[in-house]
DNA sequence: GAGAAAATATACCGAGGGTAAGTTGTTCCA
DNA sequence: TGGAACAACTTACCCTCGGTATATTTTCTC
């Protein structure tokens, strides 16, 4: 440091070099959410990227396009995790498995920043903050399901699996924070369930 | 009116008849919401009721204590209403169904104020709002799934009907907002779709 | 150089949750 | 019967936070 950030304060910036950009915001909220929880202001967000508040607006937008943009940055690595987790895994439940227990170890790792990105922005007449992340996750899911769905069923009805998609994302996502704030079982354990509601479903393993 | 709610403005009341109680201001809260939206501040809730904000704090407590007590509310009439729609249907296939569809059918009756109760108190350290409801609905429901596991897999590893419990009320959840969102199918056909995934499980129909 | 343009800071607004202190009428006890 | 204690309620306030209008400083362009 000392040369990277340097120049603080007004003025125009030397052809294109800006003291913060979009990327510098958005990794400065990532980190102080990281460390902080999810209760940071974005008054603190941004004097953590050593700016003020209007900097925020003038480069991200709202509380909401910062939530829209880290959903994006967390769902970007989130997919790719589970993609690798699946890789290679054969059977359909093997990989099903596989896909939930990635999901729970990613949550752990980004407990405040999940926390945020889900919980921010609501109250008003839409709940925007809660869905963020699944509106960004849930189309790619429904068409891997899809694909499930063709193999097991013959391609009838695949309309279906937005509405699956959004209900996985859901059970997940409660599960997890459940599991998040009364944690008593392992992960281990926790995915072995899920996997058996989620595979088998109600019916059993008939 | 005019008979009820005389007495405004301080005073000791005449053994034990207060202006407002703690229910009088949870009905007010309920009706103020039905009506505007799960936007509404405490003070308005206040103001519906014909007093001011700190009668919320000495009646009820914070906000955190509205929605709560706005939770039970809901999560009895419900309770009620997944009884009666899975009472006399035989097949547990068909009482899924029954009971995925009741839950629908509340929340269309009980939007905003499902919205309320589920959306608001957020951004602190714990997600308190967001599991308000689930907290007081899951142990029945772990229950009644404790039953079905029991029949069906003979009384192994009940444990997990909790995690359960949380998984489907999560995915009931995420479903249900973003079909109160996008609307872009009927309520017959989305409880079809998610019977199939609850009673069946991703491996199909097998 | 003069003026436009870009990046930033200062200072403010309004809403909302939460609380401290004061006011008004009732009850209870000497 | 005259307070003191008390209960219900209001007024007035604080703090935080999201959001914005305006001023300021520097560089670029002609």
């Amino acid at each position: 440091m000392g040369v990277t950030a340097r120049r603080r304060g007004p003025g125009r910036p030397r052809a294109g070099e800006a003291s913060v950009d979009r990327d510098a915001l958005l990794e400065s909220a990532e980190r102080l959410i990281r460390r902080e929880g999810p209760g940071v202001s974005l008054e603190s967000i941004s004097a953590e990227a050593g700016v003020t508040k209007p900097m925020i607006y003038h480069h991200v937008g709202g509380k909401e396009a910062v939530i829209e943009a880290l959903a994006w940055r967390l769902n970007d690595r989130h997919a790719e995790a589970s993609k690798q987790a699946v890789a290679g895994v054969k059977d359909p439940a093997g990989a099903t498995r596989a896909f939930i227990d990635a999901y729970l170890e990613r949550l752990e790792a980004d407990r405040n920043l999940y926390l945020y990105v889900t919980g921010g922005a609501v109250g008003a007449e839409d709940p925007h903050g809660v869905l963020a992340l699944a509106d960004q996750s849930a189309p790619g899911l429904a068409r891997l399901l899809g694909g499930i769905r063709a193999a097991s069923r013959g391609d009838r009805d695949r309309d279906a699996s937005l509405p699956w998609a959004y209900g996985i994302i859901g059970m997940l996502h409660f599960v997890a924070l459940w599991w998040l704030r009364d944690a008593d079982r392992s992960r281990r354990d926790l995915a072995d369930q899920l996997t058996e509601l989620l595979w088998a479903g109600l019916r059993g393993e008939g």
